[in-house]
DNA sequence: AGCACGCCGACT
DNA sequence: GTCGGCGTGCTC
């Protein structure tokens, strides 16, 4: 008897792939999920090679057998699977987790464990059958059925039943004599409930926007990576809409990757405006049968354009033409749970997998893409004018530390409620930023200098007015405002630090005939978004009020004032992406004033005019902000010109996460030595944020020239880690190329 | 990640 | 006397 040999990758957080032998007789492959016993448990793989005629090398001495091979066919294609391969090997993570992200939840975790599939929901459609011969004589109850079937044409058969009273034994002798005929029909699980949006033409392009499509339709059909840098405003989308019909007309699919889909209905509904039924949409808060379905649809060819989030990056693609990453400097798309993969980074490696050409679209690209298409490693495109000719907005900077405020806190120039006033007054609409939601900071005792300290993290609570309640933003617990200091018990303690809420009291007391709202976390919960950006549209709101949120992608034609209220709030990070983010967040923001026969203001104040972030996001000027801050991130040795990977060890134990922290650091420093000056290991040392839910967090960052050399470092200490503890009480978790530091 | 095994405190 | 707390170890 010769056995036959599999490795599979199995979801959980381990290294390594896990041999198993096929039961006799079964045909399997790449891409095939098997069931199979995992110690005590039962769980559902995927098989990554094989069959084998003996054990792979490295298989341990006892091999278990397969339970059962699930599908006659590759549930997962060679693409997303290559591609998953790829993240384990690139973010040195466990391939179960990494193969994982390919297959819906219900096809991989517990329920589909226990061999429950979904089953599709299915609609029976009655078609009446054209009478052959004499129906012979029928009663009344199927007279009146098929009369009225004749009438209506194939329609549901619960609707048959309801409209012609009849019961389901009536339609069953009709079905039986051969007068009608019932198909099942697959409902698709609609994530757009119902929704269906106009269709819509494709405007006449601009010459820039014309001559872009020329070359992207030209790289059809083989890798190349273009960088399309647009202003607002410049018609980037019309730009993505025309390569995907273009891909589309090669009979090819397309994949669309945006940041936070959820919060940017409007994008969604403008695809499918354009390419109608064939657009998925991809994001967390669909529910997870929709989910299934569109998977199930992408997978069989159905939805040939796929709309989504970071982790439709995966999505199980037929044809695959072109794949569009929107806002490619968005830090969404990198995920900050293992696997921690940056879906744009992705994106170029799966276009060049399937020999397609990808396009990374944005108005202020990172700086990581813009060093990329000075190597010559993405080609520039550029749109330069805006569509119908819309001026850009008048930008001014309000000088905090000269100009005199309206308020005590000193929230808003005069300059900015003048401009306030008058937008209001003459039927506009303005928009506020302000970066940080809550109405107060942090609590100052001004008798003994504490502030109030969240038990659990490092930092202070927040103080939430609507609430009534102390906020801790990292671990969102929750406690009475102290009457007395909990320091020194006096009764000093006061507002420091204004966020959104107090910005939107304010407002009502220096515009009390404003109608004014805010939009921020902790006003957007469940439908309450779109209600929002609904009323704001229909100019129900004068005034809208929020964080970053405003900024994302929002169309609203009447706003012709923004104002910025702390531009540097951003700026004070510790980290090396901090002036990056603030010129692309003050870009973005201002991007959302001004319309066609009105040019906009922007108001930015701030304590740091002469901040270059500032400065060039002032001046519109994406390229000198670009130049700056590569030469800068070239003198300090930060990524794009060198590789970072970090380490974070956390643990309930202060002195045994640092114990632990060193000894990573030292293991670390005896790889790196053979790469000398190549590989650089930075002490370990408490992170910014040095204690989050009672945790304690240590951090050891490693530099690399070479992105190989730095690869190798980490994988030569993989043992150490690879289990996600380094010892008794402390975990650990690796982040290659990450974005955030706190 | 789960899940079992194992070794110490308050309960039917 | 047991139920159950979560620390530790293992999973082809």
């Amino acid at each position: 008897v010769s056995w036959a040999y599999v490795q599979v990758a199995v979801p959980v957080p381990l290294d390594g792939h896990f041999t198993y032998r096929l039961p006799q007789g079964a045909g399997v492959g790449r891409g095939f999920r098997v069931r199979v016993p995992f110690g005590p448990r039962k769980l559902i793989g995927v098989v990554t090679s094989g069959p084998h005629p003996a054990p792979p090398e490295g298989s341990p001495a006892t091999i278990r057998e397969v339970i059962e091979v699930l599908d006659d066919a590759p549930a997962v294609t060679e693409a997303p699977l290559a591609l998953a391969e790829f993240v384990s090997d690139y973010y040195l993570a466990p391939p179960g987790e990494c193969v994982g992200l390919l297959l819906p939840p219900r096809m991989t975790g517990e329920a589909a464990a226990r061999g429950r599939e979904l089953r599709p929901r299915v609609e029976e459609i009655a078609h009446p059958t054209p009478p052959g011969e004499d129906p012979g004589r029928l009663g009344a109850r199927m007279a009146a059925a098929l009369a009225w079937l004749d009438a209506h044409g194939p329609a549901a058969l619960s609707e048959l039943r309801e409209a012609a009273g009849v019961s389901r034994e009536v339609v069953r002798r009709l079905e039986a004599k051969g007068l009608l005929t019932i198909e099942a029909r697959e409902i698709p699980r609609d994530p757009f409930h119902g929704r269906i949006e106009a269709p819509d033409a494709a405007p006449e392009l601009m010459a820039e926007q014309r001559a872009a499509v020329t070359t992207l339709t030209a790289s059809l059909g083989r890798f190349e990576g273009f960088l399309l840098r647009g202003v607002t405003g410049s018609g980037k989308t019309e730009v993505y809409l025309a390569i995907i019909e273009a891909a589309l007309a090669r009979g090819e699919s397309a994949l669309v990757l945006v940041p936070e889909i959820a919060l940017t209905p409007q994008l969604a509904a403008r695809f499918r405006a354009r390419l109608g039924e064939r657009v998925a949409v991809q994001h967390s808060g669909l529910d997870p049968s929709a989910r299934h379905e569109q998977w199930l649809r992408i997978r069989r060819g159905e939805l040939s354009v796929v709309v989504g989030a970071r982790s439709a990056v995966f999505a199980p693609m037929q044809r695959l033409g072109v794949i569009v990453i929107d806002e490619e400097h968005e830090a969404s798309f990198k995920q900050e749970t293992s696997p921690r993969y940056h879906a744009r980074d992705l994106a170029l490696v799966r276009g060049r997998l399937e020999s397609v050409p990808v396009i990374l679209g944005s108005a202020t690209p990172s700086c990581e893409s813009w060093a990329n298409a000075a190597r010559g490693k993405l080609t520039l495109l550029s749109l330069t004018g805006r569509v119908q000719e819309r001026p850009m907005p008048e930008v001014e900077v309000v000088d905090l530390r000269t100009t005199p405020c309206a308020d005590p806190e000193r929230l808003f120039s005069e300059p900015l409620v003048v401009a306030l006033r008058e937008v209001v007054d003459s039927g506009r609409q303005a928009i506020l930023f302000l970066n940080r939601r809550g109405f107060a900071s942090f609590l100052l005792c001004h008798a003994c200098g504490e502030t109030v300290e969240c038990g659990a993290c490092s930092v202070t609570y927040t103080w939430h007015q609507r609430r009534r309640r102390l906020v801790c933003h990292l671990c969102d617990q929750t406690r009475a405002r102290p009457e007395r200091c909990p320091s020194c018990g006096e009764p000093a303690l006061h507002d420091m630090g204004s966020g959104t809420e107090q910005v939107e009291e304010r407002l009502a007391q220096l515009l009390p005939e404003a109608r004014v709202a805010r939009m921020d976390r902790d006003t957007t919960r469940g439908r309450a978004l779109e209600r929002l950006l609904h009323a704001f549209r229909r100019h129900e709101l004068d005034v809208l009020i929020g964080t970053q949120m405003v900024a994302k992608g929002h169309d609203f034609p009447n706003v012709t004032l923004v104002g910025v209220l702390l531009a540097e709030l951003g700026l004070g990070f510790p980290d090396f992406r901090a002036a990056e983010r603030t010129f692309q967040l003050l870009t973005q923001i201002a991007g959302r004033a001004g319309r066609a026969d009105h040019p906009g203001r922007v108001l930015i104040q701030t304590y740091t005019p002469e901040h270059y972030a500032i400065r060039r996001a002032v001046g519109h000027d994406a390229l000198a902000f670009l130049s700056t801050e590569v030469g800068l991130r070239d003198a300090r040795g930060f990524p794009p010109a060198t590789h970072l990977a970090l380490f974070r060890a956390t643990g309930q134990d202060r002195d045994r996460v640092a114990r632990a922290a060193h000894a990573l650091e030292g293991a670390l420093l005896t790889a790196a030595a053979p790469w000398a000056e190549g590989v650089r290991v930075f002490p370990a040392q408490p992170a910014p944020i040095e204690r989050i839910n009672y945790r304690w967090r240590y951090q050891i960052l490693v530099r690399g020239g070479q992105r190989s050399a730095l690869h190798r470092v980490l994988a030569a200490t993989r043992p150490l880690w690879s289990g996600g503890r380094l010892e008794a009480g402390v975990r650990v978790a690796l982040d290659v190329d990450p974005h955030s530091f706190l």
